[in-house]
RNA sequence: GUGGAUGUAGCUCAGUCGGUAGAGCACUUGACUGUGGAUCAAGUGGUCGUGGGUUCAAAUCCCAUCAUCCACCCCA
């Protein structure tokens, strides 16, 4: 027990990589009929990038980012979101040029200095998408529709959609102040943690899971506070998810983790995972490109978290049928067997057969035991007597019949028995 | 960062009032001279998380420490 992965990561074993292949596979396809293209961006960035982009006063640069200055003195920190390096990318490769609309997605691992707990890593997967250059009420239900999607390839039951709008800097900025002002009248009857927020982030009391939010319910409301832009967009956005048959709960207190937001935003929480419970969010981030340096460009977009996903999915008693790792296998009988083996081996292998074979010694019997574990259709065996006759025996392990096929058909005939 | 629970074989776990370790599964061999899914038998495998302390004697009691899990917090 002296050899042991860093706290809050963990190996994905080959027995889980199959799930995680075809959830990435599933990624993969529904993100492509929409249109998008895949991204890679480094796995660290300039810590600077994070401290603008996703905001200094949240949780998430504050407290929770690796940082570390590397040899030269620089600055970097293993990236907590995909959105902030996405949008430097674009920026950086000027992808913006030219491109009416930019649709793009990620899949990768993030890094939070957190406490690890159900469903919480310090290294997890993400995938996500972001579009850049479409502002209108559309894009935002289409994403939606987009993550939606992709949880229902994947075979999702228990899923609830929140949504919300959080203003933009017309409207925003008076609902924080009379917020604030709201608050700072109550401040005593605010728990410990709220009384930071108001300091810090007052949009973030919303998220209070202590009871403060019973306190503000008598306070403003960002739903009253919103201007007639961002309340037409936000009831758009409403008629479009309603046009697609997706069902939603508005959920007045979702706040996000990252400043970058305005208008909409949204996140999905699954049944049967614990506290951690949201298997996806974004929303849109109309200042975020501008913020960063270049032109004025919408953005918008979302993440989708691996783990929890593959989580709630054994939790919703899903199991995808496991594959057999190899074709054939080939038994072993005595030391001149063996570099006969071997060459037919390469020779299945040449041909697309996934081939394995006893390296051992062992006994027949446990040879067929190792390859009735692997679940493959036929065992070829090789020993004294088939030395002599020139022709292995093969063995159809789910009839339990055998026949002797020779050496130089048998490539040809295993491939046209396993199609 | 704050709480609670738990660390014994590859895995899941038992271990009484302190007397220096067990089961099931898995693995190997055999019953069956070269044949899987069944049965039976034997065998391999453990610094009892780590370091101290108490004791004639510690997996067991005490202290510390590390790790894991769960919750707070936050989020994917």
């Amino acid at each position: 027990m002296q050899l042991q992965a860093p706290k809050g990561t963990r190996d994905i074993l080959p027995s889980q990589t199959q799930t995680w292949q075809w959830v990435e596979s599933v990624a993969r396809s529904v993100f492509s009929t929409y249109g998008y293209q895949e991204i890679r961006t480094p796995i660290f960035e300039n810590t600077d990038l994070f401290v603008r982009g996703v905001g200094d006063t949240t949780d998430i640069v504050e407290k929770e980012m690796y940082t570390f200055n590397d040899k030269a003195n620089r600055s970097v920190t293993l990236r907590p979101e995909g959105t902030a390096p996405v949008v430097r990318a674009v920026i950086q490769n000027r992808l913006l040029e030219g491109a009416s609309v930019l649709k793009l997605y990620y899949n990768g691992r993030m890094y939070r200095y957190e406490r690890p707990q159900a469903g919480r890593y310090r290294e997890h997967w993400q995938v996500g998408v972001e579009v850049f250059g479409a502002a209108e009420a559309a894009v935002d239900a289409e994403v939606i529709a987009l993550a939606h999607k992709f949880y229902s390839r994947l075979g999702f039951k228990d899923l609830t959609l929140h949504l919300n709008t959080i203003g933009d800097r017309a409207c925003r900025p008076k609902f924080v102040s009379d917020l604030k002002a709201f608050t700072k009248a109550r401040l005593n009857q605010f728990c410990q943690e709220c009384q930071g927020r108001y300091e810090r982030n007052p949009l973030r009391l919303f998220d209070c899971k202590i009871g403060c939010r019973e306190i503000l319910s008598e306070g403003p409301k960002l739903l009253e506070y919103l201007c007639d832009s961002c309340r037409e967009h936000f009831d758009a956005v409403k008629r479009y998810l309603k046009l697609l048959g997706i069902e939603f709960t508005e959920n007045p207190n979702l706040v996000r983790g990252m400043d970058y937001y305005s208008r909409t935003t949204f996140e999905f929480t699954a049944g049967g995972l614990g506290a951690q419970d949201a298997i996806g969010g974004g929303g849109r981030y109309d200042y975020l490109v501008e913020e960063l340096g270049n032109k004025p460009t919408p953005g918008i977009g979302f993440g989708l978290g691996v783990d929890r996903i593959i989580l709630a999915l054994e939790a919703q008693k899903f199991e995808i049928s496991p594959q057999p790792p190899i074709d054939v296998y080939i038994a072993v009988l005595g030391d001149e067997a063996m570099p006969i083996a071997f060459q037919l081996a390469e020779k299945f292998r040449d041909s697309q057969i996934r081939t394995d074979l006893e390296y051992n010694g062992r006994s027949l019997k446990a040879q067929m035991k190792t390859a009735h574990k692997f679940g493959v259709k036929y065992v070829v065996i090789i020993g004294e007597d088939e030395i002599k006759n020139g022709a292995a025996t093969v063995r159809d392990m789910e009839s339990g019949n055998q026949r002797a096929v020779e050496f130089d058909g048998l490539g040809k005939a295993l491939k046209i028995s396993s199609q």
